[in-house]
DNA sequence: CATTAGCACTCTCGGCAGTGGAGTGCTAAT
DNA sequence: ATTAGCACTCCACTGCCGAGAGTGCTAATG
């Protein structure tokens, strides 16, 4: 593809992408190309069609870009953006203020992300890959039922009630809390899965920490989304039927856990463009997606969705922004 | 209002509920009224109007109930439905298997009430006003900051970073964190708040534990909501600016919460209809709200919102299942 | 006197034709 | 290779019409 055509192509694209209305040769020659007749412009365009980057609605309407077409465009045409500097340090003030919780930080970054973007956000909780044991505790709820509490680092605190023999009072789970603790302290949940049983724990307890640990191991099944109300404002979403059935996945955490820990970008920054979307559902809209870190060990992936024509530059240039942000508010709670 | 004016009332509420189509006299006679002619009903109809129960779209259409209209229904003429015994179990069976945290019931009930109403169902967390502290306990995350972990119970956790002297390593954290459950144990945040200050206690850390303790107190300002999906399906919300603004109080979670506390039905089934909302982002909506408890000391706010022709008795029946199930999950993690 | 049959009137909605305009593809000239 | 010109296509919009649903009013009825 000859670099006048692939102008042409990021002029199409950039056009509609704002207006959302099929541009046609005229427009083009106007606002992007004075130094072409529209009939010229016309060639390349029926050109790009041939090729399957663009599409027109009806015979004698403009075009619009097909999914190959933004495929295109974000492969080799993709501006570099930048975040405006004064934004940049509003957003990093409103990361400094928050540094107790995984989950403030999580919900921060989705209803910021969703308001930078114009789009919705995702957020999937952390996997901590090497998340270490550094307390247990046992708390009598009721006779017979206790609450065994689990803190690894990165401020990851988890519970869950277990049942105990009934004739256990509090001072012997303390102990017992105690004996787990000097046991499998520093230990990952491979360490602990590992190892043989302990004279005096009850096998179910075991599990239970295992459990508990992995809980803080990958909270990846997490995911929450925020920015519903941009979605609406998309004339592509319209449609009731279109609307509901985006929503019907954002809505289905299972669902959107698979989708997004399928594509999971290790690295760097992913589009999925229209149908290359496995799911059927989500064929009508673009993910952008990238991962956020904390240190080595502590990471989880964090995108925007939107319709097929969202700002794929500025997207990804915020979102790169939040997912820095993030990491390092992450970073600041692991030890 | 005599009895017949009543039932054509009532007639118009339910049929238009049903079909979204103004109710003209024609229809009224033919599918409620086999005994009138629809002359008569048209007169009486004419003499609602006035009255302000019924309006119409245009002169010559048939009639749609204003939100007095919808509220004399409810208040005088809500016919008492019930839940279907097998849905009854199904839904019971479903809350009897989890019993283990207050946040899965919270999700739980959210999603199991969005299914049941058709709607958007909205549920608070828990206020626990008579919430003891049963466990302190202090992990030193890193030199200086330590988490504070506090346990009452309901099987409730609250967790949050503190800053400690960086001198204080684990072992003294631990017995500063026996001497406060010794001092506060078994005392309610109030009580702590009364307390003298303690000798070597840091007065922060006295702070952080009555905060820890308040927000397992009163959790009400979290208010999560499911089943957006099904709000897009009423033709009432076709327009996207009606959506987009419902959108926008659901999606903040402080506007939300303030508008859910201030209503708080201590007891009883509570409808709001339309402009009865003091919100003017929700005047196109109605809620119907309830309560759930467990125990005395325990409860919360679930509701349903949805368009001001919600279908107020059947989801109230359903509403009233939640809440009693959800309030029977909860009592069982109440010591 | 409440009820009802009858009727003229109103308003919406769907279909249809006509029109203007934006845009195309093709051809021939430069 | 580019471009001016032109015929053609198709949509979006408009106005118009008729059918249908529904009303309000009037006069008749038990």
């Amino acid at each position: 593809m000859d670099e006048r055509k692939q102008r042409i192509l990021g002029a199409v694209v950039s056009d509609y992408t704002e207006t959302v209305v099929p541009v046609g040769s005229h427009a083009l020659a106007a606002r992007y190309f004075l130094e072409l007749s529209s009939a010229t412009i016309r060639n390349e365009l029926s050109e790009l069609v041939d090729d399957g980057f663009l599409t027109q609605p009806h015979a004698s309407a403009g075009r619009i870009p097909t999914d190959l077409g933004y495929r295109y465009f974000v492969d080799f045409l993709l501006p570099q953006e930048i975040v405006e500097p004064p934004l940049r340090r509003r957003v990093r003030q409103s990361f400094d203020e928050v540094d107790r919780d995984v989950e403030a930080i999580l919900e921060l970054a989705a209803a910021t992300l969703s308001r930078l973007s114009d789009n919705v956000a995702l957020v999937t909780g952390p996997s901590n890959t090497r998340a270490v044991l550094l307390h247990v505790e046992l708390v009598l709820a009721r006779p017979g039922q206790a609450l065994l509490i689990v803190v690894a680092n990165g401020n990851s605190v988890h519970q869950r009630a277990v049942e105990v023999p009934v004739d256990l009072d509090q001072d012997q789970l303390s102990s017992l809390a105690a004996l787990l603790k000097r046991t499998f302290g520093g230990m990952t949940a491979g360490g602990i899965e590992e190892s043989p049983e302990i004279e005096g724990v009850p096998t179910g307890l075991l599990a239970e920490l295992i459990h508990g640990l992995r809980q803080i191991e990958t909270r990846a099944s997490l995911v929450i989304h925020d920015g519903v109300r941009n979605l609406v404002r998309n004339p592509e979403f319209e449609d009731p039927n279109r609307l509901r059935t985006v929503l019907e996945v954002l809505e289905a955490q299972r669902i959107l856990a698979a989708v997004v820990s399928e594509l999971a970008p290790r690295a760097g920054m992913q589009m999925v463009i229209g149908h290359e979307n496995r799911l059927e559902e989500l064929q009508d809209c673009s993910l952008v997606l990238t991962s956020y870190r904390a240190g080595e060990q502590m990471w989880g992936t964090l995108g925007v969705v939107g319709p097929t024509r969202i700002r794929y530059g500025r997207v990804a240039a915020r979102l790169q922004l939040v997912s820095q942000l993030m990491g390092e508010a992450l970073s600041r709670l692991l030890t």
